[in-house]
DNA sequence: CCCCCCCC
């Protein structure tokens, strides 16, 4: 109560305590809950025509912030929040903490709120496209660069209007490893929906979706709830995906990215350009991914086989043209059939078959279920 | 945390 004491006295006398008592308290009211009483009088003060109160410290651009930055305020919309997590503390109290993303015109950072504000998080008080006053202390954290909101913090509901920018990646950049990732894409395939069971014992689901930009193609994979926005998005939709992360897989150490708990996705206006390109027959190597557009060349047949875990499946195997040369195409599962609607000659396009050494030492690729294949 | 490169 003593700093909004210093507030009163920095008033000269404008008001009477308890006016100015009443209007704080009114002003708290207003921003229901959202914001603290310090920052209340301030703002009761400022409506009095009295600026210099204190904490009228620049407002920081987000992109400006580096670890060093010390004590910042900032003006920024929430886009994205993290459920709060409570923990016991050495004097035995409870500790309780929650992340958000926020983001100003600038860029976007990691917010953590403690005990008191992360108690707003818990009681759903804080929604995504809100704007708060926020100041707080910068320090470098687990991923990164993040901004803390202590007990001496600010963090106050704002009618300040945010044009956020999400700093958006560019799939060519993704690395294993990397956090927080935000990007905008277009996308090109969308897996069902699968489920697993856990370690614990309980039931996962997941899903994938194959992803890209102007720089390249990534998959996604999206846990649990979030599976269920394959069902919500279509091949050539834009999306925007907040906050996720990327591992390289232990099957064939492709980078992909995850978006867990802690992540969104969700579909965007904004049309991202993909262009997909095509490798000259002549140049494909085994052991990698490639696309190739060509003429059909060569027609097989269906065939039945059993796999060794006793299933049924078929294959068919075509040959495909360009300028620079002919391969075989193993066409499985389903593409297999593929074989009765071609002819020779059909303009075809086989997008992200897998290239390996086969039959009499040619190199050949493989159709599977990850391979779109279009005819034209 | 899942799946997947399997035929003759």
């Amino acid at each position: 109560m003593d700093e909004i004491n210093d507030i009163y006295e920095k008033l000269g006398g404008v008001i009477s305590k308890d006016d100015f008592t009443r209007k704080v308290e009114e002003k708290v009211e207003q921003m229901s809950g959202l914001c603290d009483t310090r920052t209340a009088a301030m703002l009761v003060a400022h409506d009095l025509g009295v600026s210099d109160t204190g904490g009228e410290q620049q407002i920081q651009r987000i992109s400006e912030i580096t670890p060093n930055s010390g004590n910042v305020k900032l003006i920024a919309k929430v886009m994205t929040v993290y459920p709060a997590k409570e923990f016991n503390r050495n004097d035995g109290t409870v500790g309780r903490v929650a992340n958000l993303i926020v983001a100003d015109e600038t860029g976007s950072i990691r917010l953590t709120l403690w005990d008191d504000r992360a108690d707003l998080v818990k009681s759903g008080e804080i929604e995504i496209g809100q704007t708060f006053q926020i100041a707080g202390y910068v320090k470098e954290g687990y991923s990164g660069v993040e901004v803390n909101v202590g007990n001496n913090g600010v963090f106050c509901e704002s009618d300040e209007k945010v044009e956020a920018r999400i700093e958006s990646k560019q799939i060519k950049d993704i690395t294993n490893g990397m956090g927080d990732i935000n990007l905008r894409a277009r996308v090109l395939d969308i897996s069902d929906i699968r489920t697993f069971n856990k370690r614990d014992g309980s039931t996962g689901k997941v899903a994938n979706l194959l992803i890209g930009d102007e720089t390249g193609k990534i998959r996604v994979t999206l846990w649990d709830e979030l599976t269920d926005f394959t069902q919500q998005v279509e091949v050539d939709d834009s999306v925007e995906i907040i906050n996720a992360y990327a591992r390289e897989n232990n099957f064939n150490q492709q980078v992909e990215m995850q978006v867990g708990n802690r992540g969104t996705i969700k579909k965007i206006e904004e049309e991202v350009e993909f262009k997909e390109s095509f490798t000259p027959i002549s140049d494909i190597i085994p052991g990698e991914s490639y696309s190739i557009s060509g003429q059909v060349s060569g027609l097989g047949e269906i065939r039945e086989f059993n796999r060794d875990d006793g299933t049924v499946n078929m294959v068919s195997n075509i040959y495909v043209s360009d300028d620079t040369g002919r391969i075989r195409i193993a066409l499985w599962g389903d593409h297999a059939l593929l074989v009765d609607e071609l002819d020779i000659d059909t303009n075809i396009d086989i997008i992200d078959a897998y290239s390996k050494s086969g039959f009499n030492d040619e190199i050949e690729l493989s159709a599977g279920n990850r391979t779109r294949i279009n005819i034209h």
